[in-house]
DNA sequence: AATTACATGTAACGTGTTACATGATTCG
DNA sequence: CGAATCATGTAACACGTTACATGTAATT
């Protein structure tokens, strides 16, 4: 059981449909799980059949008709549960550091690529999250806002994300001014 | 395709058995992906009998013997084609994080041990991966050896694994004196 | 007119985790 | 004498990804 828990996490301020819950999946859940939004739709009707959030159908008009969903009480019991027991180890994922680990045996112009499009989209993302942030807070300073805001929980998770993409970023631009020198090294040797 | 490029990268400076490489996977290779021992056996079995690695048998006194393996040519190839090709956004998932984003909703309690277990973990892998580095380089200094060095691929690696498990610990320090502070503040309004 | 956003799902397949299974040796 | 290290695997199950499938409405 995992995503599970990352859904009734999602819904426990908001009532969202599945569409919803995937663009909160994207923004702020991202920052520490990751989820299809087909994936999510499986994740929800089995959670309904267990009795963890119960949904309703909205009526649109011009739009689609949606189903929300909310956490129900059996729900909030088993995120208490599952809080309690203890965390398992982050786990960590990343196809861009595998190629970089094989540094010494593959042509570095394409890693100096790869690592450069990762540059773009943290940035992007740094961006992304900043306003999230700035959302969440509305006009109270950072510090007020932790000290006294509601939903403080998505902020500091938000602050995680931040602080992950600010860290790609510099360590993309630290490899590829690596890589870049030897290559230059390299060629003046030769 | 997956963990198969990341067995591949770890065996290709090194000859390695299953133990071995679920050692490095610990070490090194853990700060990008995550496997288990019983996964890596499969995976070898797999990468053997698609020719993209060869094993041979070590017979050992006083230890059980052990097949080690290494990169083929056709595993050479293979990891080259991975590379050129795009990388996948990659792939978080923590249970701690889900926790934290349930923060409003659950026992402030329990997050602050939970976090401060991950504290300690964080300054253990910290440790860990400082030992890593230092063996790498040597007696050089980090500039010379990134400069010069063979294998700055596991050292550029270890190096965001470090950055990663600091960003952790200076997180979770925030998010416990957060959560404290607001329980604080609630008690004395009590 | 085309693209993006809204809206929801199923099926096949690939991947990963956990539990099960075994056994020798070394270190404290 | 018990725990950790060395050493390798299988089987059942859980979880996640990708491809398939469909359709309306708003925006550019």
């Amino acid at each position: 059981m995992a995503l599970r828990h990352a859904v009734l996490a999602a819904l426990l301020d908001e009532e969202l449909s599945g569409y919803q819950l995937a663009k909160s999946f994207r923004l702020g859940v991202a920052n520490f799980w990751h989820a299809q939004p087909q994936q999510l739709y499986v994740e929800l009707t089995r959670l309904e059949k267990d009795g963890l959030i119960s949904g309703r159908e909205v009526v649109q008009e011009s739009r689609p008709n949606k189903r929300v969903f909310t956490v129900t009480d059996a729900g909030r019991a088993e995120l208490e549960y599952f809080t309690a027991a203890v965390a398992k180890p982050s786990v960590i994922r990343d196809d861009l550091l595998v190629k970089v680990y094989s540094a010494d045996h593959v042509d570095s112009d394409i890693l100096i690529v790869l690592l450069a499009e990762r540059v773009e989209s943290a940035r992007d993302k740094i961006e992304l999250i900043g306003e999230l942030l700035r959302t969440l807070r509305g006009d109270r300073t950072e510090e007020e806002f932790l000290r006294r805001g509601e939903r403080v929980g998505p902020y500091l998770t938000g602050l995680r994300g931040l602080a992950f993409e600010q860290g790609n970023l510099e360590w993309c631009e630290r490899a590829i001014a690596v890589l870049t020198q030897r290559q230059a090294d390299r060629d003046n040797h030769a």
